[in-house]
DNA sequence: ACATTAAGTGATT
DNA sequence: AATCACTTAATGT
C-alpha cells in the first residue's frame, strides 16, 4: 500500500485515498530528470510528493523562462488544461531535486471530477492559485511602478509651483494618475518613511532626499 | 460636541 | 494593483 503524506489524507476522502493508491503510478526522479516535454501530449498528471519540479516555458529563439515550480503536495495547473482536450504541453517541466511523484491518468482525472467533490476543489485550487499569479504579473508588467510615476509627478508638481509645498489631497493624485486613493495613501505612506516626504492633510511636502 | 471629509490599514480578490 | 470595509485623525459648523 503506497504511504500518501498525512496532507493528502486530510484533503481527500477515503475512497479516493484508496483509488490513488492503487490506481496511480507512483515514480521517483533524480534532480535534472526531464518530465516532460514540450509539444508532448500529455497523458497523466503529476503531483509532488517531496522534492519539487520546475515549469518552464520556452521562446521562439529557444530561450527559457522560468514559470513556477511545483512543491510538495501540488500539482500542476497547465497540465489541466492540456491533458483534459489531449492537447500537447506548452512547458516543460524538469525536476529540480530527486523528486518522488504520482502519475494520475487522465482518463481517471476526469472520472474523479465528478465522482469526487474534494477532487474537484483540489483542481480549482491548483488552478486558481496559478491563475492569481498570472494576474499579479499582468498587473506588474501593465502597471509598471506606480511609484516611480508617482515621484516623478510630484517633482513636476514642485517644478510647476517653484515649492516643494504640494496642495493636493490623495483623492486628487489618485485621480491624475488614474488609480484609487487607497494605494497612493500606501505609496506615499511608504515614501514617508524612507523620509523622502512629510505628509499632512490635503498637503505634503517634498524633502531633499527624494 | 458633532458631522464631514481625508488618510491609514488589513483582508480579500 | 484594486477594492472593500473599517478605523483614526483633522477640520469645519
Amino acid at each position: 500500500m503506497m504511504d500518501l503524506p498525512v496532507h493528502f489524507k486530510e484533503v481527500f476522502e477515503p475512497k479516493l485515498l484508496r483509488e490513488m493508491e492503487s490506481k496511480t503510478e507512483r515514480r521517483s526522479v533524480k534532480a535534472g530528470t526531464l518530465i516532460l516535454g514540450v509539444g508532448q501530449i500529455v497523458r497523466a498528471m503529476p503531483i509532488v510528493l517531496s522534492g519539487s519540479i520546475s515549469i518552464s516555458r520556452t521562446d521562439e529563439e529557444g530561450r527559457e523562462i522560468l514559470m513556477y515550480y511545483i512543491s510538495p503536495n501540488e500539482s500542476c495547473a497547465m497540465t489541466f488544461t492540456c491533458c483534459m482536450e489531449q492537447f500537447p504541453s506548452e512547458v516543460k517541466a524538469v525536476a529540480e531535486d530527486d523528486t518522488e511523484l504520482i502519475l494520475v491518468p487522465v482518463q481517471l482525472m476526469d472520472q474523479w471530477l465528478v465522482k469526487y467533490p474534494s477532487w474537484k476543489s483540489f483542481v480549482m485550487t491548483t488552478i486558481r492559485l496559478r491563475f492569481n499569479d498570472l494576474l499579479r504579473t499582468i498587473d506588474q508588467l501593465v502597471f509598471q511602478r506606480l511609484d516611480e510615476r508617482l515621484v516623478s509627478y510630484l517633482k513636476e508638481k514642485s517644478r510647476a509651483t517653484g515649492s516643494t509645498l504640494i496642495n493636493l489631497s490623495h483623492e486628487q493624485i489618485a485621480t491624475e494618475l488614474a488609480t484609487s486613493r487607497v494605494v497612493i495613501s500606501r505609496l506615499l505612506k511608504r515614501l514617508e518613511n524612507d523620509k523622502k516626504v512629510l505628509l499632512y492633510r490635503n498637503q505634503l511636502k517634498l524633502l531633499n532626499s527624494l
